[in-house]
DNA sequence: AGCGAAACCGACCCGCGAGTCGGTTTCGGG
DNA sequence: CCCGAAACCGACTCGCGGGTCGGTTTCGCT
């Protein structure tokens, strides 16, 4: 048995209150997975929770993976917008992409915190099909920010590091703070937090920090230790 | 209803054979909750995995969720001795102790795969108690590192940085280097792996690796950036 | 050997929750 | 206004899995 198809999303022509219905029954199937877990949230809680009935949500979506596969989709390209205009925003210099993007994750994922927790929480719980999603989705993010350090390392930016691995590690750093901060054992502001965040981020990579000098002077800035008084 | 008790274990005197089982049952728990996940793993398939029966599963685990609690408290406790052990061997130096705790860390959850997955992903798909229980656990770790870079700060060891946050996201870094590296996402060993999240790690703290340039001669060593050729 | 408790077995119980289905309401187009 | 389809409702089914329980085996001890 194949087990799990769930493909990708089906866009048909609906009835404007339909998209709304929608819209609800992701919003609150987001917020009760994050709260309760994926097993423990009940399809009729959600329906209620979305002001609607079972009957409803069982008309938009005909299971419960695929609903989970819709608000996990919904999450990534919220995601994907996010960072493809915060990366363009920052111009050509691959550090500051690098940069712009992680901080487009850190604000989208403080921004809405149960999406954050479904993305993090989720990828076991509710069979391997969705994990390998779930995977994917963090890999594309991933091998963003591995090209834009690959690139960085080629220009002399950075010290010598594995792109992947450091890809990787910075991927990993947003996440423990963002969920560190969002379960209140952080005090600090979210915006004084996102400036540590880059300075440790830039720091590890062994570049300066453009935002302190310019790309255009930095061909070979990454030779500096950055802000130390 | 207060529901979640969980009184963290209890010890009574058993017969060996006992014991051996108690092991077999919790490996086989840990390996299923970390493949499956909680809610997806059966008490009947946990006990076939075993080699046992449920009844035999039953007359050593309460409830569902103390067979989950057991697991955790095993694994916190195999992560605490490592830590503690790598951390008293790295002698006075902080900045060498927090690297050895989080290369312990690191070792220890490479070495036990399903360990990590069980710790990272059943805070939320278990109930309220147990993400507690859960997150009690990394900020004890947390709370280690940051306590060695408060003092590496003191003695100006490293770049100004918050201790907490660094700690956090140094926790981060390791748990999604070993989470991708598990998951067959990035292809070095696990010994290269492990020398180059050191660097990262170092280098985000603005030190110098105290291998490289020993702690009695690196009082000001925090200046300079480590190892550019 | 033989007794009693610890350890173990597996058929059974039962509540819960995903999914179904016939019916009702809403709404756009003619 | 009317018709048909889209959208929605909620009582019902039913299989799955956590937990139970009476019985059986193993083992330490005298």
């Amino acid at each position: 048995m194949p087990a799990d198809a769930l493909p990708a999303e089906i866009e048909t022509a609906r009835q404007p209150r339909a998209e709304a219905r929608r819209g609800d029954l992701l919003a609150a199937a987001t917020r009760l997975f994050a709260e309760r877990g994926y097993a423990a949230a009940g399809m009729d809680e959600i329906a209620r929770a979305a002001g609607t009935s079972k009957g409803g949500l069982y008309f938009h979506f005909p299971t419960k993976q695929a609903l989970l596969a819709a608000v996990i989709g919904r999450a990534a390209d919220l995601l994907r917008k996010r960072v493809a205009t915060a990366m363009t925003a920052a111009g050509d210099d691959p550090v500051a992409r690098s940069e712009a993007a992680l901080a487009a994750l850190f604000r989208t994922l403080a921004k809405h915190r149960p999406l954050g927790r479904v993305l993090a929480a989720e990828s076991v719980a509710a069979g391997p099909g969705v994990r390998e999603r779930v995977e994917r989705i963090e890999d594309e993010f991933v091998a963003l920010i591995a090209a834009e350090l690959r690139r960085a390392l080629e220009l002399g930016l950075t010290a010598p590091l594995d792109p992947e691995l450091a890809a990787h590690a910075w991927f990993g750093m947003v996440r423990a703070c963002i969920s560190a901060w969002a379960g209140g054992r952080i005090s600090a502001p979210p915006g004084e937090l996102e400036a540590e965040l880059r300075r440790l981020l830039i720091r590890s990579a062994g570049a300066a920090p453009p935002d302190v000098m310019p790309p255009d002077q930095a061909d070979r800035g990454g030779d500096r230790c950055p802000d130390r008084p």
